[in-house]
DNA sequence: ATTCTTGTGTGATTTAAGTTACAATCTTTA
DNA sequence: TAAAGATTGTAACTTAAATCACACAAGAAT
């Protein structure tokens, strides 16, 4: 495996080509690779946080659970991405208001609270891509307030599998359930009722979009 | 009125008291006071973002606005707060996702959008002060999605009424049902049932709050 | 092969919330 | 003061979604 201090793993963040030389020397010193599988929790509702995080590989998802139970998908964090709720955490100097879990073995890139703030001062180019990174959020976050609070479930169901991207989308009921913050019954019923207009066809643990023009058009519905 | 390039302003926002002497000089050179009356619409969903806002007194409310015209509010902006949205958009360089107005007469200062790029390069301290507020907010509309996707209407009404503070609320049925992006009728019925069970009275243009513990119960389940 | 676990299908029922449709007040303005 | 506009009250109805209660099927494990 790659070591953190050849800082190999630069190139996976374009934006980070320009910088410093002392920045690069900072990073070298103090950042790690870490690793972990599929099922590890990142963090918790209410946890501290202590580090950066800069994705090199894999996925996790960030959800907000309530008090019931019941959870919702808040985004999720893959390759070339940085998880932005830790940098609110480490500049607010506040607690996780949501949680994460790994969803695909991920290798990340760990930098200590210290040396980020560190190269926050030092470096225009990384305080550029942390900044970047971070103003996309609060739009997606309002996006998805306007789903959950205007939009019907078989619209935003609609949405999630065209969003997908791909024709087979490999999740149980459940989970998809869990990232639209309802019921599993919920979710089957639709699906069946998706299916029966021929728009996906069903198996266990998968669906298949088949018609793409008409579940669009009933998301925007 | 106090000129903005006197800097008096600048008391209005304590975590700015050690702002660095290179900072003041680019605010008094380029900062601007501005003032406008109720029902003033700050931006719409859609437009694009030019300046900085830092409000000195007044308030407005940010919302979003359905494809079906009900609207649900995403937060207010008071004296001695910036409008977050407007971060937002000057970081990530895109267009407002919500629209504000204004509720009270509001006094701003205004911070162009090129100045206020240098200031957050330059100025630790501005910076700061900037990302502080804008990690406070994704919180807040974490709190916001969660009540809208998991809590009762009765129960997101109840905690509004707490959340106004005052004992006496002076707002109409209508202008409830949209802070929390549901019909006016809703709100008319589960107020009266609040009034019936004892907990609110009820006058034209405004609530009484009477029974705080009760609400508060009822805002939790 | 047969348990066990996980995932799906579905009907029945309940409930919260949105919708429609007015009547009745209260306030403001002409 | 009369008319117009804004605000509230409420009944009746519809609907989406949650909940309950299972049956059944597909894989995995023993």
């Amino acid at each position: 495996m790659q070591h953190a201090s050849t800082l190999e793993w630069l190139t996976a963040f374009p934006p980070l080509n320009a910088l410093e030389a002392s920045a690069r020397e900072l990073l070298a010193k103090h950042s790690k690779i870490v690793e972990a599988p599929i099922g590890t929790v990142g963090y918790r509702e209410g946890g501290a946080c202590g580090a950066y995080v800069m994705r090199l590989a894999g996925q996790s998802r960030v959800y907000k659970m309530s008090a019931s139970g019941r959870e919702i998908l808040l985004y999720r964090v893959g390759a070339g991405e940085t998880c932005v709720i830790t940098t609110t955490c480490l500049l607010g100097n506040s607690n996780y208001p949501a949680s994460t879990i790994v969803e695909e073995a991920i290798t990340d890139v760990i930098i200590p609270s210290n040396a980020f703030n560190q190269l926050m001062i030092d470096s225009k180019v990384f305080r550029t891509f942390v900044m970047t990174n971070y103003g996309a959020l609060i739009s997606d976050l309002i996006v998805l307030l306007d789903e959950v609070a205007f939009h019907s479930l078989d619209a935003r169901l609609a949405k999630l599998l065209l969003d997908a991207g791909d024709k087979e989308i490999n999740r149980t009921h459940q989970q998809i359930a869990d990232e639209l913050g309802t019921a599993r019954e919920v979710v089957s019923r639709q699906l069946k009722r998706f299916e029966q207009k021929g728009w996906v066809a069903l198996g266990r643990g998968h669906v298949e979009v088949n018609d793409k023009a008409a579940l669009s058009k009933a998301a925007q519905a």
